[in-house]
DNA sequence: CGCGCTATGTTTGCCAGCGTACAGTCTGCG
DNA sequence: CGCAGACTGTACGCTGGCAAACATAGCGCG
């Protein structure tokens, strides 16, 4: 499906960890698609039709809005895959998947995801894995959400999405990252105009760049690096 | 390894769900074990020696304090397990799960579940249904402990507990209560002393006692029964 | 039966984030 | 080139929960 020596931009770490036999039959499964900003990929209680692997793209995990603002809990980059219900056999999705970063991904089709998993148990080893390391970030999540300050979340989230963007800067207004983070935007507006006194960031209506990213580490809570640790000991 | 009735102190729901075949070779590789209050079954980052299926006991799932108090991010009585990590193929435990109820509960080692998981194909696919519903409650914890006010969200713990321990009482101190919500005790004691005045709760001294259940799910958020829900449409 | 410990009640000051409202400012489009 | 809409800045009062300290009250043990 694909010369030996693919571009970066289409290469999903998942895959990429599969011995190479494996890793020819799960993409001749796959198709090449292009991810759209703001394109949702799948909704909470509905039928998951297809599952993705992110290669130059991201996509956000999200707790639907019951009544108050919605909440991100999750983030998928050419480090992820979207549909994770399925490697536990459950075709009904959790979470609302929410693109973030458009840009190419690989996709499967449901059918065509039970047959690669049963054809090979590499992927299967490794998406079990990869679910381990979700739910530790999840379960992070939810500390992080409950104790950290809105300006060390913010910074958290911001060098979450420049490792899956590959890039130091992204497109997201406050009002979207108010969403994200689950509190108002005026709150997103402080945070981030502290980030950019300190010169860690600059903005301007919806472009962020990251200027010095040390330095946002330092801004950030410790659940970064803790999510991406943990993925690097279990899957790298 | 058991009669064919078994009481119910000695049940636990997901290998009831097992064809009966399945669950005797199961339970032969379980032994019975009483669980204490406060033990500490797993800690996080430390290799998991045995999985646990109460029966008449429940077990919290919190994440450990780094600097601030600390969480309850999950809850398993007889209709769960302790040590879904080895489900995906993983040894090593994310949480720290704490006997809340002392009771009874099947054991397994590690190697044992291995094998038993390996024999019952019906053991893989209720567990990885579990897991899926875990994952789900998980994500819901997220939105709960950022929106919810400690009111509800105890009115919420004290309703799940309820269901686990199959009593209308149980023990537990509001400095207790304070570190599974992550609060400060005070906020327990507030919000503890509305619900009794409310004649929804009594307590004395680490003694709650379930007054007014209608009354105490109005109370608590919509969380509550949102998980119940789940799992019944899952596992049910 | 009284001492000490554990559990609960209450206070005071404080701050982050909420809800709401409004004021600038940049950009693209007609 | 000017207007509309999107994006960002700022202000106000409010509240829930924080931090720390202190006050009671019941229980158990010597």
């Amino acid at each position: 499906m694909l010369p030996a020596k693919t571009p970066a931009r289409f290469v999903n770490r998942l895959l990429a960890t599969l011995p190479s036999k494996d890793q020819q039959k799960v993409l001749a499964n796959c198709e090449s698609v292009e991810l759209r900003l703001a394109e949702v990929l799948s909704e909470p209680g509905e039928r998951i039709r297809h599952v993705y692997f992110p290669t130059d793209s991201f996509v956000s995990l999200v707790v639907p809005p019951d009544n108050h603002a919605g909440l991100e809990v999750g983030l998928a980059g050419n480090e992820g895959m979207i549909g994770t219900p399925l490697i536990l056999g459950v075709e009904v999705a959790l979470l609302r998947a929410l693109v973030q970063g458009a840009g190419p991904a690989w996709r499967m089709t449901t059918e065509q995801f039970r047959d690669s998993l049963k054809q090979s148990s590499a992927l299967q080893a490794t998406l079990n894995h990869y679910l381990y390391v979700s739910i530790g970030q999840l379960a992070n999540t939810v500390a992080c959400t409950r104790f950290h300050r809105v300006e060390a979340r913010l910074a958290r989230w911001l060098l979450m999405s420049q490792d899956r963007a590959h890039a130091d800067h992204f497109h997201v207004t406050h009002e979207f990252l108010a969403f994200m983070l689950g509190v108002r935007r005026v709150g997103v507006t402080k945070a981030a105009s502290a980030l950019q006194q300190r010169m860690l960031i600059r903005y301007s209506r919806g472009d962020i760049t990251v200027l010095n990213r040390a330095g946002l580490i330092a801004a950030a809570c410790s659940c970064y690096g803790a999510s991406e640790a943990l993925y690097e000991r279990i899957l790298g």
